[in-house]
RNA sequence: UGCCCGAUAGUAUAAUGGUAGUACGACUGUUUUUGGUGCAGUUUGUCUAGGUUCGAAUCCUGGUCGGGCAACCA
């Protein structure tokens, strides 16, 4: 894809490793969700990175469910997960999940203690917590911490066995109560929860911690470059720590800076709350930053993933513009998409010479951008037109390329127009622009010699057909709500969804297929939405087109 | 104020001791039967103070600023 760009830091890291044989030149990765919700475009970013880095290097990717927290999971996501990550483009080698392995974590955790490396505690969670001191006092041992290994192995059983209510005992690692590393203060490994786990049933009432859990299953699947975020770092000597200890395969952690976009959420617990609290219709709503959010407003996986590659990898804090995923899938979109005449906010048109009842059918090609034009189709022409109410100004501006008293446009695709008058109505709205049309004009046999500035898109009133269209906007007010202050929903965008319940779309967009998408001329880019019946469709826009004239007439 | 991570145009990201570049954004111009697209161009940057060096964005030290860490979450 992009054979000039220089590598980022994990690259050099890789490249380096193969230099020096390391694992044989093998690169082994693994994107491992916890199953708890649904993936956004953060995720989609290590995806990409995931995925991408092994392919480049001949490699391959694992994809893992790190599902060792019961209460929080559900097949629900583990589908949702699968199904982006396919959507995405991408093939995983193998499907796995950490609760596979809990025989085996039990078994290194038994070693552990035997090895007196690791001690059941008796205390409470606030207890522990006390005892751990903070980060600039050092911890104190609990009475649990002097244990002998049998009597330790011999509670752990016990746990395992189900002897213990909830919260009653843990597993701890024996490392370190005055560590400046808090993460190194004798960390939990275990805990009991009397839960149903999506998987594993009631087979478990005692579940393995993710610092216990994920670097081992990483070191079983001998994953060689084991890639989180940014706040893994103080982990990683922990990570470190487990995997020496029980003498495992020495997979590596790196870090990246997750992705931040302004004007919205990126964090699951907010996302979770939008869904909870109905400000958004669920996960997969148009607005949501989520992978299903983003392919139902019309997102192609081409546009995220090469979102996903300029945004690039780095280890510092980033807030991306919104701006450079716009960019992404109108860069894809302008390629693709059909291109086809709606009238949003629609006002008549009457073309005064043209006559009455009379239909002539005018050849619009599906994309100018591609060969032939990808095809044409067909849009009937009458005497009786819907425009697009901003494209008449009752008393234009110099700049103002439209219709307006006197001057001239040309319908795209068919005849030039000049304005001869208009109309109001009772409250003094323009009702009606009559036009009269110049024959000699059509498109493609235009023998008129008149050069006009403006093209603006119509629908014949007669053939006009009607669909409802969704405009979406940011949904927050401020880029980074987050970080506002008092809670980040008091700074939604009231404004994030427009409902158009009644647009005049040509004919033929009764035909819409989805996942098609369709530029709806000098509109935007839409695709059809899953609430669409026969005969009513319903159309989101993606993105609108880049528009330099609202800049302009803003002046 | 214990430990850790980071700081390059508005936003991201390169330059790996040797000419600070690229993309997005913004702004010009040009093309155009989409005020879209394309094309051409302009604009703006190494947090700070020292040090090492012929030469520092890069290495060292201090400071400043931002972020993270004390869940029976991941």
């Amino acid at each position: 894809m992009s054979e000039e760009r220089s590598l980022n830091f994990l690259e050099e890291i890789i490249e380096d490793d193969i230099r020096n044989g390391k694992n044989g030149g093998r690169v082994l990765t693994r994107f491992p969700p916890e199953p708890n919700g649904y993936l956004h475009i953060g995720h989609a970013k290590s995806i990409c990175l995931n995925f991408g880095i092994a392919a480049k290097y001949n490699g391959k990717t694992n994809l893992r469910f790190d599902d060792t927290n019961p209460t929080t999971e559900d097949v629900e996501y583990v589908d949702s997960i699968k199904k982006d990550i396919q959507w995405l483009g991408f093939v995983w080698d193998k499907e796995l999940y950490s609760s596979d392995y809990f025989a085996q974590l039990y078994d290194f955790a038994v070693e552990l203690i035997k090895h007196g490396l690791a001690y059941v505690e008796d205390g409470s969670a606030e207890e522990i917590a006390f005892a751990k001191g903070t980060p600039t006092e050092p911890g104190k041992p609990t009475p649990s911490r002097s244990r002998s290994a049998e009597e330790n192995l011999q509670l752990f059983k016990e746990m395992k066995e189900g002897k213990y209510p909830d919260g009653a005992r843990v597993l701890r690692a024996k490392i370190d109560l005055a560590s400046p590393n808090m993460h190194l203060r004798d960390p939990l490994m275990y805990r009991i929860k009397h839960a149903y786990h999506h998987r594993t049933g009631d087979q478990w009432c005692i579940y393995p911690m993710y610092d216990f859990a994920h670097g081992q299953s990483d070191s079983i699947e001998e994953i060689t470059h084991s890639i989180c975020t940014l706040e893994f770092v103080p982990h990683r000597p922990l990570y470190e720590w487990f995997i020496q200890k029980l003498n495992n395969f020495p997979s590596k952690q790196y870090e990246f800076a997750r992705l931040n976009m302004n004007y919205t959420v990126m964090s699951k617990r907010k996302l979770l709350q939008l869904v909870n609290e109905n400000y958004v219709s669920g996960w997969d709503d148009p607005r949501m930053p989520t992978i299903s959010g983003l392919r139902r407003r019309g997102y192609t996986p081409l546009s995220i993933r090469n979102f996903s590659e300029r945004i690039g990898i780095a280890r510092r804090e980033n807030l991306i513009d919104l701006s450079l995923l716009e960019f992404c899938i109108r860069e894809d979109l302008n390629k693709n998409a059909w291109r086809r005449m709606v009238v949003l906010d629609p006002l008549k048109l009457i073309i005064s010479n043209y006559p009455e009842g009379q239909t002539e059918l005018m050849e619009g090609e599906n994309n100018p951008e591609m060969e032939k034009g990808d095809g044409f189709r067909n849009i009937p022409f009458s005497s009786e037109l819907w425009i697009e109410r901003d494209d008449f100004m009752e008393e234009p501006s110099k700049k103002y390329f439209r219709l307006g008293p006197g001057l001239m446009v040309r319908l795209k695709h068919a005849y030039i127009v000049r304005c001869d008058s208009f109309v109001k109505d009772a409250s003094g709205n323009v009702s009606e622009v009559h036009c009269t049309y110049i024959p000699e004009s059509r498109s493609g046999t235009d023998s008129s010699g008149i050069h006009v500035k403006g093209t603006i898109h119509w629908v014949s009133a007669q053939a006009a057909q009607k669909a409802e269209i969704r405009l979406y906007d940011r949904l927050f007010r401020v880029e980074d709500p987050g970080s506002e202050d008092g809670d980040f929903k008091d700074y939604i965008n009231p404004d994030s969804l427009t409902v158009i319940s009644k647009a005049f779309i040509e004919p033929d967009l009764l035909n819409a297929e989805s996942g098609r998408a369709y530029q709806f001329i000098r509109k935007g880019y839409f695709s059809l939405d899953s609430d669409s019946k026969p005969g009513k469709p319903v159309f989101n826009r993606t993105v609108t087109l880049k528009d330099t004239w609202a800049k302009e007439s803003q002046k």
